[in-house]
RNA sequence: GGCGCCAUCGUCUAGAGGCCCAGGACAGGUGGUUCUCAGCCAUCAGACCGGGGUUCGAAUCCCCGUGGCGCUACCA
């Protein structure tokens, strides 16, 4: 039985990184019939935040993730990994250490600075007698437990990565490191151990950054007696500059994709093509897909850099893929005390308006800035719309005559109303174009829009002719206004 | 400094010695459809980090460089 796990330390909201890593993880247990198990890993007090935790959990449920057991805390299991470091120190597997970390940190700068081998633990309090160690107690001092790393004359630690093949390490590189603080909370390495361990994990899947942590893990699974689960080391995902994704690179939080308009599934599915992919080179994937297609050897081995351009094609795919029904569901919430025409339409509306709007959003939240014109009861005409539109020669017009055509359009509907501004057209003698663009410009403020003719059905008929008729009045005030001034000015 | 991981179009990748003068997707260019935008369709441009080997033959295997990243914590 395959049991894979996700253990986030929660200092912040569910990144991107680490919902890829979490995907993989849910995609593999669920193609294998395993389970899922999410463990928080909170050892690091000082950082870790009930917010966090929570932060967590949302990401992962807005993404379908969920989980067959836990959320286990691994603060509430550290009675478990005394007893552990107990065990080791009894068989002779680990010791204290009274070094401060001051004196650890002026050994380390010495070393560094020595340009010795390995800047790891010199152990000093590996071989402190018995006595020394009384004393050193007796003084008040609250000691470490080190792990002492097997050393011997040719001693490396094996490890095999399900993506990279067998890799060997050598043990003297490797210092003995901390398990248990001295406030008797366990180190990383330690409780990954001990809990994976206890947990039966048969797959550890991670990140890469992980890799050079694996063989001190693999030692500690060995002398701990634990059945040796593998490892699969992701590659990290980069932002645009190679480096570790970070917020100066935009969003990173899974739950600022929600609110800018994702949909958790394009996310999904986004997510897994970076470092993974199908020979076909198949994009486009349902859940199921996903499911039964995923394999950790088809895992890329080098850094993905997190492409938002592509993501946005893909979440404009599911958008546009979305039945309309549910998309309108979806776009709702964020149409949250809208005005103008908007404001008291009904559902059927929302449904014309999504049905127009669907092909031209990449985002939810798109919705809001390209069809603003619906959802305000003056807008503004932008300086574009009217300098490349409406201040040219017989506008005013044009926009007069098309403002009684649709004063007496009847029924008020696509149809008759593009029937209505052709035939105005034609009888001016001019192309359709010459009264489009300028009602457009008049009714949006725009230069661009969905189809005219299913805008101004929305709009409404008393909208409409309001628009027109204050377009109108802006234009006479500018252009009477320039005349004035060339007038002045000969 | 030491150790490790990685290396195909701008980006994500396919490619597991001949099928590749390297395929797909995003982004970009051009053209078409059209009232604009988007969408859709067509089309173009664009990469095997460098050097040595191995082999009849290498993007694929080996070595060395170079570069990037990671670890080197009483952070995970």
């Amino acid at each position: 039985m395959v049991r894979v796990r996700f253990a986030p330390s929660p200092t912040g909201y569910l990144h991107i990184g680490g919902a890829r890593t979490a995907l993989f993880n849910w995609l593999y247990a669920r193609s294998k019939g395993g389970k899922f198990i999410l463990r928080i890993e909170d050892t690091d007090v000082k950082r870790s935040t009930p917010e966090a935790v929570e932060a967590i959990l949302e990401g992962l449920k807005w993404l379908g993730l969920d989980w067959d057991e836990g959320p286990y805390f691994q603060s509430g299991r550290l009675e478990i990994y005394r007893r552990y470091a107990r065990q080791l120190l009894e068989t002779g597997h680990a010791y204290y250490c009274y070094c401060t970390p001051e004196e650890l940190e002026e050994k380390r700068a010495k070393m560094i600075s020595d340009d010795d081998q390995a800047a790891g633990y010199d152990g000093t309090c590996r071989q402190l007698p018995q006595a020394g160690r009384d004393r050193l107690r007796s003084l008040g001092l609250k000691p470490s437990v080190r792990f002492k790393v097997p050393r011997g004359i040719s001693r490396v630690t094996k490890m095999e990565d399900i993506l990279r093949g067998p890799r060997e390490f050598d043990n003297h590189l490797l210092g003995d490191f901390i398990i248990l603080r001295p406030d008797g909370t366990p180190t990383y390495n330690f409780a990954v151990v001990v809990d994976d361990g206890e947990m039966g994990i048969t797959h550890v899947i991670r990140g890469d950054d992980h890799i050079s942590n694996t063989p001190r893990q693999i030692l500690l699974f060995e002398t701990l007696g634990f059945e040796l689960p593998s490892f699969a080391h992701l590659p990290m995902i980069w932002g645009s500059d190679r480096t570790r994704l970070s917020k100066r690179h935009g969003a990173t939080s899974v739950i600022a994709y929600r609110e800018e308009g994702y949909l958790p599934e394009a996310m999904v599915n986004y997510l897994a093509l970076l470092g993974w992919a199908t020979s076909d080179s198949q994009q486009i994937f349902t859940r199921e897909e996903l499911v039964s297609k995923f394999s950790l050897e088809r895992i890329s081995k080098n850094p993905a850099i997190f492409d938002s351009e592509k993501l946005n094609w893909m979440n404009g795919e599911y958008i546009r893929s979305t039945d309309l029904e549910k998309l309108v569901d979806l776009a709702l919430p964020y149409l949250k005390e809208v005005k103008g025409p908007a404001a008291q339409a009904d559902r059927e509306w929302f449904v014309e308006l999504l049905r127009i709007y669907r092909e031209r959003i990449k985002t939810l939240k798109q919705l809001l800035e390209q069809a603003d014109f619906f959802f305000t009861d003056r807008i503004q005409l932008t300086e574009d719309a009217l300098n490349k539109v409406l201040m040219k020669e017989g506008v005013p017009d044009i926009l007069r005559q098309t403002k009684d055509v649709l004063a007496k359009v009847e029924p008020f509907n696509v149809e008759t109303i593009e029937d209505a501004l052709r035939a105005l057209a034609a009888e001016l003698g001019i192309g359709a174009g010459k009264v489009i663009h300028p009602l457009r410009a008049s009714l949006t403020g725009r230069r661009a829009s969905p189809g005219l003719f299913e805008v101004i059905a929305l709009l409404g008929r008393p909208i409409t002719l309001t628009r027109i008729e204050q377009t109108i009045q802006e234009l006479d005030h500018r252009l009477g206004h320039s005349s004035r001034k060339w007038e002045m000015g000969n």
